[in-house]
DNA sequence: CACTATATTCAACAAGTGTTGAATTGGCAA
DNA sequence: TTGCCAATTCAACACTTGTTGAATATAGTG
């Protein structure tokens, strides 16, 4: 049904190409190393997907629209729901940050390497121009809007300069670099999605706050 | 004088490497492409430094202790400044913060590239367990002993998550990504610094002060 | 000058890279 | 059966990779 890759065989290569390029970048990963991970010759990825650059933009691409429709739908709901007010900076953030919670919770294994992955483009100077712009930051753009309105005496410049430490933020979480568990001697750790955002949101309200004005 | 590297092509190798890992990160840079930069033959940097992977770390760690050092300057300072009472908050996060700023003051615009490096290897999953400990943990513990006497209410996991915050802030920033010059319409820069942690500090005391309790 | 140690280049190697055209398999329809 | 198309494997290609030992240049010292 789907346009492309029908075979389970397809998707292992998607699956073992997420993992490994997460880790390793997409320089430091060969398509040997997919096509032994997948178990398959490694003439297959070309076959189901073209040229390397095609794999890693097809893993890139697989989670990206399903994220992205995510976060509209809970940025959608939470204005739906605060019919007349503008929506509470809380519920803003919330409608950004929780889709990535939610993935994780599906059980998908996946979905873990897909968001080191996602750190990795995002703090790319290179993937981040290529790869952010289709799905990502429409979304941003939106969620920028909403929070014009939440703070309408604030400068553009402050908004944008508060997002940009949301996403920084975020983007060392999705990583999971383990360092927090070290730093921390364990009494933290880089897969505790829960932890990490239950604390997240609180903290960069009370930055925007305090930088975009009173409210 | 120093151990290594007198000539000054030696240092040429460096700049140019910095810069391509920096940009590439390490599996995107060849040995040819750093020579060729340099304009010296490809067997100099091994003679100089070994392996490839001898010369990434020489790039790190040539200006990592410089680094460290300052930031160690700046925080112990401060203490001395306030003599009895723990320093304030915002002191302690601009002693850690504003080492990079000074660093890009110098002049030396191979500092530009060294913080996308920095923040390439802070954002790895690999790099950042092999880098991140010998200089740079250490004065990470020296931080977080300073905000756990600026809270001491607080849980320690508080506050190791909101360093994390901070940290993923400030990668983001190192990145200089070229993002937030697209998505603000080229009203906020990546390149400038100053309009970075000017908002960064404030930004980042307020998510403190919020989870980590009242004060 | 000669001697020496360092700095630099030259030439080449073995191993690994992405990619592709041909060959093979497998299932399904006529 | 036969034919057909997609999926998969096989084998190989041209090229690039990191690294190294020998050769050459350079500069400092006696």
């Amino acid at each position: 049904m789907s346009k492309k890759g029908k075979g389970e065989k397809s998707e292992r290569i998607l699956d073992v190409a997420e993992e490994l390029f997460a880790l390793h970048g997409y320089d430091g990963v060969t398509m040997r190393q997919i096509s032994t991970g997948a178990q398959v010759d490694v003439a297959l990825a070309n076959y189901h997907f073209g040229k390397k650059l095609d794999v890693f933009y097809a893993v890139f691409n697989r989670r990206a629209e399903l994220l992205s429709n995510t976060r509209r739908e809970l940025l959608l709901k939470s204005q739906q729901d605060a019919t007349k007010k503008p929506q509470t900076l809380e519920q803003i953030i919330a409608a950004f940050l929780l889709p990535l919670k939610f993935a994780q919770e599906t059980g998908d294994p996946g979905w873990k390497n897909y968001m080191a992955l996602l750190a990795y483009v995002m703090t790319s100077p290179i993937w981040s121009k290529i790869l952010m712009k289709d799905n990502f930051d429409k979304r941003v753009g939106e969620f920028i809007e909403a929070l014009k309105l939440a703070f309408p005496k604030a400068k553009d410049e402050d908004i944008h300069w508060c997002y940009h430490y949301v996403s920084g933020a975020l983007a060392l979480t999705l990583a999971q670099t383990g360092r927090i568990d070290r730093l921390s001697g364990g009494l933290c750790l880089s897969t505790d999605f829960d932890a990490a955002y239950d604390r997240m949101i609180p903290f960069v309200a009370a930055g925007f706050r305090e930088v975009c004005g009173g409210k």
